[in-house]
DNA sequence: ATAAGAATTAACCGAACCGGTCAAGGAGGC
DNA sequence: GCCTCCTTGACCGGTTCGGTTAATTCTTAT
């Protein structure tokens, strides 16, 4: 790809990044046209293909950048140093809201990205994924403490309960066109806090608290 | 459209109309290919125009046929007439889990629809939405007891937090192609035997157990 | 066997689209 | 004016698409 393109203002960029997270998301990778990734852009195809050379580059650089973003944020969010199960979910939920707010399509465009077959593009992308190690979502990884929860509660069901809630909650709300990220930062909260006052163990006190 | 299409086996219909399923809801209207959907049928595309005489009929005669099976699927299962909250929630994940089996592609399907925005179809598609009335989820509607749950629970938060992880649960479990639907059903089994375990009272019995 | 009729398709058409190129327009510095 | 760099409109060859038509195959009744 021509270097040109990082010299250009910040905002110029995102926009062509996020021109390309939407098309590329509604989109087969094939059914893509370049023309219109630059129209949603605000620049004409010909400077498109000045930056990049072809669609397979763009395509290729936009998942890079995905995983750049994303390791990114959730690092400076903090969420991965928090001793308190909840407070690390919180974290977790602002930092993807933060990514939300500047790159609106990029979670779909990864989705999309994640289970693309055309031959052009297939084993690169493969190939990324098994090298960033799938990190699945596990409950025994984040080594809970039962004592903190209530007398017999099935610590994996509750993660995987609140995994899917999660996940259903942004599908649903990301899907249409305008996501008030505000809003839903602050649903998710109340659904947090309703999580903390059906799982936690009450009447008592730990740690440092 | 031509009636012809209904005195086929009904094995064929299926196959025609999931073939449109499929096709429709990877891409966006204006671009599902008639030759792709005709492929995937296992027909010739001039067959298929026999059939329907535009793409635009095909497309909306699947909408309907979309609410067609809903319903009736939905009501057929009972999940309407259940008084007990959790068992209506299990006969109804019961029916989607059947919907899934005889056409995979139905809710992604109606999803796209739902967001289309091409001018050759947005009218009907929206008259259509309105027209059902576009049932929003919501607890109130259900009127529960709330003696029947645990003391002190917030019943929304909780139908929400049920309402978005079976939406989550589905849409991760969708999204690649192979599905297994039985692993699916058992696997949300134990998740709404977990939640009546969480938010069910306990140590009392109720009317007429 | 065969003719009539129905089911199904290959071949085709004009229009639009797509990835990519290229030569030229336009703005600023000297 | 002239050089440089950013930006674009116009274009090209190839492909795709919705839809039509005429022909081919299959069925069936006689």
């Amino acid at each position: 790809m021509n270097d040109k393109f990082f010299e250009l203002p910040l905002e110029k960029q995102e926009k062509i990044i996020n021109a390309g997270f939407r098309v590329f998301s509604q989109n087969s990778y094939k059914k893509s046209p370049m023309s219109e990734i630059a129209d949603a852009a605000g620049i004409s195809k010909s400077l498109l293909f000045h930056y990049f050379h072809n669609k397979k580059e763009l395509y290729l650089f936009l998942w890079d950048k995905c995983a750049t973003i994303t390791i990114e944020t959730l690092m400076k969010s903090g969420c991965y140093f928090q001793a308190d199960f909840f407070d690390s979910m919180y974290k977790g939920m602002k930092a993807k809201a933060n990514i939300i707010r500047q790159y609106p399509d990029l979670g779909r465009f990864v989705m999309k990205a994640y289970y693309e077959k055309d031959p052009e593009v297939f084993s690169e992308i493969q190939a990324s994924i098994a090298k960033h190690g799938a990190f699945k979502a596990n409950a025994k990884l984040l080594n809970l403490d039962p004592e903190q929860f209530i007398p017999g509660l099935d610590i994996e069901m509750m993660y995987q309960d609140m995994y899917w809630a999660s996940e259903g909650y942004l599908w649903n709300k990301v899907q249409g066109d305008n996501i008030d990220v505000d809003a839903m930062e602050q649903e998710f909260t109340k659904l947090i806090d309703f999580w903390k006052s059906i799982y936690l163990r009450k009447g008592e006190s730990y740690g440092s608290n």
